[in-house]
DNA sequence: AACCCGTGGGC
DNA sequence: TGCCCAAGGGT
């Protein structure tokens, strides 16, 4: 006895042995349904779409785009920001969240004008040994910024794939190799189509796929969709732990960090030390700030953004 | 592998 | 209101 839920594989009411590559209806939607950012503009170029990335890792696009457009702005080429201080990039940031990654990009822009003549690199592995690139975000850059064929795994094909594919409603917690070899399997052969795939899938996940209320009747795959052919079951392993953000050590270095942005030259101790009541934990998220390089320590318990 | 790292909006 | 979520990376 079959499932009765489950289409015999190869059969004739198998979604998949239609003929038709999943990437096909996908990108076909793109075509007519993907949004214009600042970022996929031809003007936007290597530069904007790593700054991107950058910016869009854990944070929204509505968030984004205010503040990449007055980076660009600002600093139009990597050697622009790379003469900066990395204050300066810190400050830039403003509350879009996680400021390394402010750090990490002027990191990655001084690099690229040392190692790469000020050309953001188009070969992964150059791409991946930046800092603040990792996995995604170098095939990402490789493959909207240049058209390369890069397997490109962000929380939105993961969810995409593991609903139309694997058949569940969320994918594991960490990347795992099955979803790897998936994504690789499901890329087309042709170069252009591949990165054209890439973003498709991506939006698609962003726009209609997404984690809470999905909208299967935008959606150009519904028909073949495991998960929902399945009657989309709920998601039975283990819950995400959530974050918890009240009261922990992000939350201080926050506050300490919001005062360092807005002041204008070195800000004294006493300053900071109003933003948490509790005397230890400052004092531990303070030092964390320091070591992460976002702070600098001054003479006579004056504190600044890092100049340097 | 598990945990850390910010912020704000939607429901 | 509190919880969930958002184009991850580094350790």
């Amino acid at each position: 006895m079959t499932a009765p839920t489950k289409p015999s594989p190869g059969g004739p009411s198998d979604p998949a042995a239609s003929g038709v590559p999943l990437h096909a209806p996908v990108i076909d939607w793109f075509d007519e349904h993907a949004r214009d950012l600042p970022w996929r503009r031809p003007e936007a170029g290597a530069w904007g779409v790593m700054v991107s990335e950058f910016m869009l890792q854990q944070t929204p696009v509505s968030r984004v785009q205010p503040v990449y457009e007055q980076w660009l702005a600002r600093w139009p080429r990597p050697a622009d920001l790379a003469k900066e201080a990395p204050g300066e990039a810190v400050r830039a940031w403003g509350r879009l969240g996680y400021p390394r990654r402010a750090l990490r990009l002027h990191g990655a822009a001084a690099a690229i004008t040392e190692r790469h003549g000020g050309d953001v690199p188009a070969d992964h592995a150059q791409l991946l040994a930046l800092p603040g690139i990792g996995e995604y975000t170098a095939a990402a850059v490789a493959s909207f910024a240049y058209g390369q064929r890069h397997p490109v795994l962000d929380t939105n094909v993961r969810r995409v794939f593991a609903r139309a594919v694997t058949g569940v409603q969320y994918p594991p917690n960490a990347t795992t190799a099955a979803e790897r070899k998936l994504a690789r399997a499901l890329l087309p052969d042709e170069e252009a189509r591949a990165a054209r795939w890439a973003a498709a899938s991506m939006e698609l996940g962003a726009l209609v796929c997404t984690a809470k209320n999905e909208s299967c009747h935008r959606c150009p795959i519904a028909s073949r969709c495991a998960w929902r052919l399945a009657g989309k079951p709920a998601h039975d392993g283990p819950p995400r732990r959530g974050q918890t953000y009240a009261g922990t050590d992000r939350q201080v270095r926050g506050r300490l960090l919001a005062v360092l942005r807005e002041a204008t030259g070195p800000v004294p101790q006493a300053a900071l030390d109003q933003v948490w009541q509790e005397p230890v934990q400052r004092a531990r998220a303070l030092d964390g700030l320091v070591a992460d390089g976002l702070v600098e320590p001054l003479a006579d318990g004056l504190y600044r953004l890092p100049l340097s």
